[in-house]
RNA sequence: GGCCCUGUCGUCUAACGGUUAGGACACCGGUCUUUCAAGCCGGCAGCAGGGGUUCGACUCCCCUCAGGGCCGCCA
């Protein structure tokens, strides 16, 4: 295999908040793309049309480049290979994979939803171990099929994956990797929509972007045949595979929200510094060539960085030793520096500006200010008897009361990525509604929960004040109270 | 259930056939200090189990067990 440059992506989707997943992806990525004087690129993974939105695209960049994980092409920047957003790309996947079809590598499907669904029930029924798609379509003639198509017959485009043998893959830390055939599904490549599907875009992108090394989650390791497959199809070079172990829960499954802040708005919203954040994130199955030194900048570790040297077993994201960490950055900064990173923070204008209105109606000396907006500046707020009664409603119990909070958590501020007092009013109050609760009372145990106070400036302005991140935490705090204290 | 990946202190990890198995977080002591931290010093704690290969296995091979991931017209 003749070298090439190095070329190494990141391929967020931009479905929801920014994830600690995605920055350590790129970490490495980025590591890997500087070690050898190549290019970071990032791109965008938004085929999704239900999901992918501008709003969580934004926090992307934003986080990203907070870390310091500034990238060489991508679709704020262009490049030479771009578009770099997927969704402005269609027309190059519908161009190549006709060719796909041609060559009788891909071929088109009429099966509709509902027999997918009946046929996913009777294999999962029968204990069948070759799940997947049964491969009817395949059947038909090319011509047939083609026809069908022109006369604008609902269909999908899915992979032709050999009936027989197995595909070998190649990944740099874990070695060839054999897959039956026979068990891999016939991967749908354009949706019905005529958008294409992950798997699709991705190679194709991967291949005319010239990215010489995939680096991405372990959590893709079972459809790596798949693209392999796709490179093969389309006869192209394979770029050099490489899975990352999964960041996990103490527990020890996928890291999810449920169990740790993976949102990166978490750890920028608490003050955590950037620096440290990156560095714990490199420490996650990697360590300096002396296997002792935990403590270094970015240029350190790209410095010092090479793929052989990831260990495999998926790491327990640490929050103690993330913070234990983030207090040794902390005190190396000069008070000036300390300063000016509360400057640009919690104390930042901008916040102060925001804080400022909600409080002025409601003090008569400058020196209230502080005991008056306090739940402004700090991470968690307690919760006296008085806040705890008010919190809990006559008509509800506690156990209720936890129950709708993390409903109203979890099923409408959670997916919310616009967040302001004009999108969280009627969310509040339909949540309300279809919990059954009277508005105010669904509206005084949120305001307690957040705030620790039952007395505070309009609840929606302030939430929108405090953000996203603040009142996610506050509210699980608030549950986890309710229900256990 | 099927396929695949992984397996060193509770947690993050070093070791690339020969070490008293090292470091870090957490925890426990001590020290410093008007207090609390921080700092410094010390302690506790691990090779999943069983077979091989070898003069010699944490390191290589096999089996078992355990954990995890995937099995969507999501990525």
């Amino acid at each position: 295999m003749r070298e090439r440059p190095v070329r190494t992506r990141v391929a967020p989707s931009p479905t929801g908040d920014p994830h600690v997943g995605t920055a350590y992806v790129a970490l490495f990525n980025y590591a890997l793309a500087h070690k050898h004087g190549g290019r970071f690129v990032l791109r965008i993974e938004d085929t999704d049309r239900e999901r992918s939105n501008a709003a969580s695209e934004r926090m992307i960049f934003e986080s990203l480049q907070w870390l310091g994980l500034g990238w060489d092409e991508g679709p704020d920047i262009g490049g030479p290979f771009g578009p770099y957003r997927q969704s402005e790309r269609f027309p190059i996947y519908r161009e190549h994979l006709e060719r796909l079809v041609e060559r009788g590598a891909a071929y088109p499907c009429f099966c509709t939803r509902e027999r997918l669904d009946a046929l996913r029930e009777e294999q999962r029924a029968r204990k069948d171990p070759v799940m997947g798609y049964d491969g009817r379509c395949r059947k038909i003639s090319p011509a047939e099929a083609a026809a069908r198509r022109s006369a604008g017959e609902s269909h999908v485009i899915r992979l032709a994956v050999p009936e027989d043998g197995e595909t070998a893959a190649h990944d740099l830390l874990r070695g060839d990797l054999r897959f039956e055939n026979r068990l891999i599904d016939d991967q749908i490549l354009l949706k019905s929509d005529g958008f294409p599907t992950y798997h699709l875009a991705n190679v194709v992108d991967d291949h005319l972007m010239e990215i010489s090394h995939v680096i991405r989650a372990e959590e893709w390791i079972s459809s790596l045949p798949k693209h392999v497959l796709l490179y093969r199809g389309f006869g192209w070079q394979e770029p050099v595979f490489c899975h990352l172990p999964l960041l996990r829960n103490a527990d020890k499954s996928k890291i999810s929200k449920r169990k740790n802040p993976v949102s990166l708005e978490y750890y920028r919203r608490a003050g955590y510094l950037p620096e440290a954040v990156r560095n714990y994130l490199a420490l996650m199955g990697w360590i300096m060539p002396d296997g002792e030194t935990e403590e270094f900048t970015l240029e350190q570790f790209v410095e010092n960085f090479t793929l052989e040297r990831i260990s495999l077993g998926g790491p327990v994201f640490d929050l103690d030793k993330l913070t234990w960490l983030n207090g040794r950055y902390l005190r190396g900064l000069s008070p000036a520096d300390l300063l000016a990173r509360l400057r640009s923070g919690v104390l930042s204008d901008d916040y102060l500006t925001q804080v400022i209105p909600l409080a002025r109606e409601r003090i008569d000396r400058l020196e209230d200010f502080m005991a008056y907006a306090q739940f402004f500046f700090v991470g968690e707020v307690s919760y006296d008897g008085e806040a705890r009664a008010r919190m809990v409603p006559k008509k509800h119990s506690r156990d209720d009361t936890a129950g709708a909070l993390e409903a109203l958590l979890e099923e409408n501020l959670d997916p919310l990525m616009e967040w302001d007092a004009a999108h969280l009013e009627p969310l509040l109050r339909g949540a309300a509604e279809r919990l059954g609760w009277k508005t105010g009372d669904l509206f005084m145990a949120v305001r307690v929960g957040l705030t620790g106070r039952f007395a505070t400036p309009p609840l929606f302005e302030t939430m929108e004040v405090l953000g996203k991140e603040l009142c996610r935490r506050r509210l699980r705090r608030a549950i986890e109270v309710l229900r256990t204290e």
